[in-house]
DNA sequence: AACTCCATTGCACACGTGTTCAATGTTGCA
DNA sequence: TGCAACATTGAACACGTGTGCAATGGAGTT
């Protein structure tokens, strides 16, 4: 019987485990491993090493704890785990527009990956692209992760001094960092705009527009400027847009707004996403015709640039080498930092004038 | 002078706070309360209960107690917090392909929702739709969270008995559990379904198709079988097709295979993202005409639905109410269960025939 | 048989916090 | 001035886990 043991171990019994939450089912507290080894007739300390890989324990312990740990329903407490090794396996994660298709992508591709290396992924919505994440980031520590990944927004200084005092991987995506100790992942924006700029000038356009929204990032900055810099050696002309947030409805007031100027023959959108409606504004409110008299090149080559009603030609970076870059960047040791470069490559599709 | 300072409460003395971290950068720990109170001239208590709402400190002592944790950069351990109080406000998110803008939109609603009532995401990547959930729910259980929402996918009962057992709240969207002791929204759709169909016989379609995924959800089940019964009713013939995941390309798949029959003159896409594929494989590759001699209905309402290149007639409902159901659910104290009916509406656009 | 070596086990401590309880000082009132 | 009521403070314990250390016991060797 067990409704009459000694309870040891506990200041507050709360019954032997099992027949406990059969009488009361309002006792809701989670298993512990005292409750495990009473019921296995073991020490705490077995019930630790039994779940601690490559510890000393005997076959037959091993299994009598497994047994009761199973028929309670135990699971270790990861927090409790933590506060002692002081090595937690999170992940903080910050972003804006997560529903945006690159961002979605992004947090899709890291998640999965982070939960396969045995790494759980604390999520942190910054809301907007322009709201200020210092406070996420505390957020963050206080959580005691090891390591944070930003997919939007820029942390300020002092919290990369923070995440520095306290041994705390930060890994920044696509924000070009003044500093240089922190972890930055860019896409390769350089090479991108140039190549976007050489598909338009073969796909002899004259008068170029360039599309970017209002959040100046680094990544668009860079994007416009080179592409701009790359048209004008060759000759051509550049209007350049920069309103609104990064969004479908900021590439359809653009197209709105340039696309007045009937010289106009062309764009580089800095983002798909502005590109897509862009086109969608060029050709079914301004009647343009795609890219018979107008050459259309977007970046980042999201799902949805492959579909057939906008077969957009783009520059892709590869999302799978942008997450395994991430990945790659948690494994540096401490004190070690990188700046990787995600490689771009035209992909051509049906928007850009042969 | 700190460096020869007596430590006191402590077994491991790691120099005096910040002293420490100048002189030795490698000292990668973070600043407890026991830091603090050293700094303070307080007792460890006083650090906590200043930290604690409604405790009672003195102005002065508290006062002290925030300039020093300010000058180390304390922060509360959110981990040794929960040990002790065991309420932790973590909030496990399960969900698969969060790259899909319907499951990427409900992540970015829900994850904003919860940072604004002072809750965590914790987030696990599914993978696959068909993939089996349970072992990230237990991973979910280790951490102590209060509450699981699982955007996908279906718990097995075992984990249900779990959940219930050891008193955590378990959300499920859009999969009708067949156990009533489980938070359940639904998206209603029976009516969507029956206003999809109204709409079709309203465009005077004969012959229509309805398609779904192959991955038979509950809720894909109900639309399908809800629109075939409404459609027979009044005479008109259906095609049936469920098939690939539930994805662009499986529109794309079905537009082709069942089109081949001219007769088809109306399509019900359970899902937009199905709708979409099915609308671009429709016009581009088949050369259907949209909506005079084919209409299509999609069920959702995701933003690409809105964009001009689709202008997509569908159902819609309401995120935020999604949202806000979700919210609610998480409010409700232990024991209460409730099912949630999200409301839905026919958004008309101009892929139906008038 | 005596001894050494080694695997196993339990005790006790540490991790960083919240909170009860008793002690202390302080204020208000008669 | 004396007393009660009260605010403030620190010591001690609890939360659930991993692990160093010493003790135990068995197997193998001489």
């Amino acid at each position: 019987m067990h409704t009459g043991a000694l309870i040891i171990g506990r200041d507050r019994p709360r019954g032997s485990g099992i027949d406990d939450r059969k009488l009361n089912p309002m006792a809701k507290s989670f298993v512990t491993s005292i409750d495990v080894a009473e019921r296995a007739g073991v020490s705490r300390s077995a019930v630790s090493r039994t779940f601690t890989a490559g510890a000393s324990v005997s076959p037959d312990v091993r299994q009598r704890v497994l047994k009761a740990a199973q028929e309670l329903g135990y699971r270790v407490n990861r927090l409790a785990q933590t506060l002692n090794t002081s090595s937690s396996n999170l992940v903080g994660v910050v972003g804006a527009n997560l529903s945006s298709p690159f961002i979605a992508k992004q947090l899709d591709m890291l998640s999965l990956g982070l939960l396969r290396r045995g790494q759980q992924c604390l999520l942190l919505n910054a809301a907007d692209a322009r709201s200020d994440i210092a406070p996420l980031i505390e957020l963050i520590f206080e959580f005691r992760a090891r390591a944070i990944v930003v997919l939007s927004g820029e942390p300020p200084a002092s919290i990369v001094d923070e995440c520095l005092a306290n041994g705390v991987k930060l890994i920044v995506i696509n924000r070009l960092m003044t500093r240089p100790d922190t972890d930055v992942i860019l896409s390769d924006d350089i090479l991108g705009a140039r190549l976007a700029a050489e598909r338009l000038l073969a796909a002899r356009c004259r008068k170029v527009a360039v599309v970017c929204s209002g959040s100046l990032t680094p990544t668009q900055v860079r994007r416009a400027t080179t592409f701009s810099e790359a048209i004008r050696e060759h000759g051509g002309e550049v209007v350049r847009w920069s309103e609104g947030p990064t969004a479908y409805e900021t590439g359809v007031a653009a197209a709105h707004a340039l696309l007045a100027d009937e010289q106009i023959d062309g764009a580089f959108c800095v983002t798909d996403l502005m590109a897509i409606g862009f086109l969608d504004a060029a050709r079914h409110d301004l009647h343009r015709c795609v890219p018979d008299d107008l050459s259309v090149i977007g970046f980042d080559d999201i799902p949805q640039s492959a579909w057939k009603a906008y077969d957009l030609t783009t520059v892709g970076q590869s999302f799978s080498v942008l997450t395994d870059a991430v990945l790659a960047a948690l494994d540096h040791d401490d004190g070690e930092v990188s700046t990787q470069m995600v490689p771009v490559t035209l992909i051509e599709r049906g928007t850009a004038r042969k």
